[in-house]
DNA sequence: TCTTGACCCTAAAGCAGCTTCAGGGTGTTT
DNA sequence: AAACACCCTGAAGCTGCTTTAGGGTCAAGA
């Protein structure tokens, strides 16, 4: 099939797939010669899915490539990949965990201006300008594996 | 002051305030006729206080930018201020729901391999094999106010 | 005085995971 | 033959910085 076939049956654009290929996501294409289109079959269409699916569960590309190479070990133990889910649940726990204390932080700051004034009076800037309090916590130097990590995204 | 001092003070580098600077952020320094030096006075202390504030928050330049804006018109309402922080809120919210079923997907996920064994038989390559159930929820399209949107990274 | 080290400057690239754009072929239909 | 859908490559854009490369400035010590 060529790729936009593909891209349809996956439900993703072939930007994408051709930046999988990129990346190293997806194995190259055979071309066909004629034209130089690329050619998939349905194990491409397999690794897709797989790959789809590791994202949709916010796995970075270098954590989907451990798997992928897992995949295709079907002798190997998978305590690599025990390992890896585990890790990845406490990559998306921790997020979950700063955001919680920003909402937090965030619905104490909103609180600080119930009526609608001039800026000059409201309580929101007020308390923005202040210096940040630090919570006196040691950031614990969370030791990732070299070669997946991870952060769901702390812009 | 020197860019080195400010920056102390603040607790950021200095690459970072130059990129506020060049991000329209920060008002660009008076400069040192001798040496080209950047000079900073207080207002750009507390300026540079308020952002990292905001950012600690995780507001997005472009949020930051219209309470920037806000803190200098004392005479205006500070409605526009409220909304933000409220969408802002909701922004934060968003995402924790997307990690909380994040969450509950990968401890599934997870649940499928509990003793160790050749990958072959892994019961989590072979969920991660099988398309992407939609949950049939038709996505909210979400209307952010443009110029000020925020997404709390969803990589 | 010369040199070392700390500090300052700019411009550009890198990170993640794509998306978008520019510029140009291919292939089928009307 | 023109229109339109589809394919190709390479590069830039997005976000919020960090890092690197390459080069001035300035104080103090040898
Ligand atoms: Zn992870
Ligand atoms: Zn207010
Ligand atoms: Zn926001
Ligand atoms: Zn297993």
């Amino acid at each position: 099939m060529k790729i936009g076939v593909l891209a349809k049956q996956v439900g993703i654009t072939v930007e994408t797939i051709r930046y999988y290929e990129s990346e190293g996501l997806l194995h190259p294409a055979l071309r066909d010669p004629a034209n130089n289109y690329r050619r998939y079959d349905h194990s491409h269409l397999e690794r897709l899915i797989f790959i789809r699916r590791c994202r949709t569960l916010a796995m970075t590309h270098n954590e989907i490539k451990i798997l992928l190479q897992a995949r295709v070990e079907p002798d190997a133990s998978c305590e690599t990949i025990n390992e890896l889910i585990d890790e990845h649940i406490h990559h998306v726990q921790a997020r979950m965990a700063e955001l919680q204390i920003l909402e937090t932080q965030l619905i104490e700051l909103r609180s600080q201006c119930r009526a609608a004034h001039t800026t000059r009076d409201c309580g929101i800037l007020r308390e923005l300008d202040h210096p940040i309090e630090e919570s006196s916590e040691a950031q614990p130097e969370h030791s990732h594996v070299p070669g997946s990590q991870c952060r769901i995204e702390r812009h």
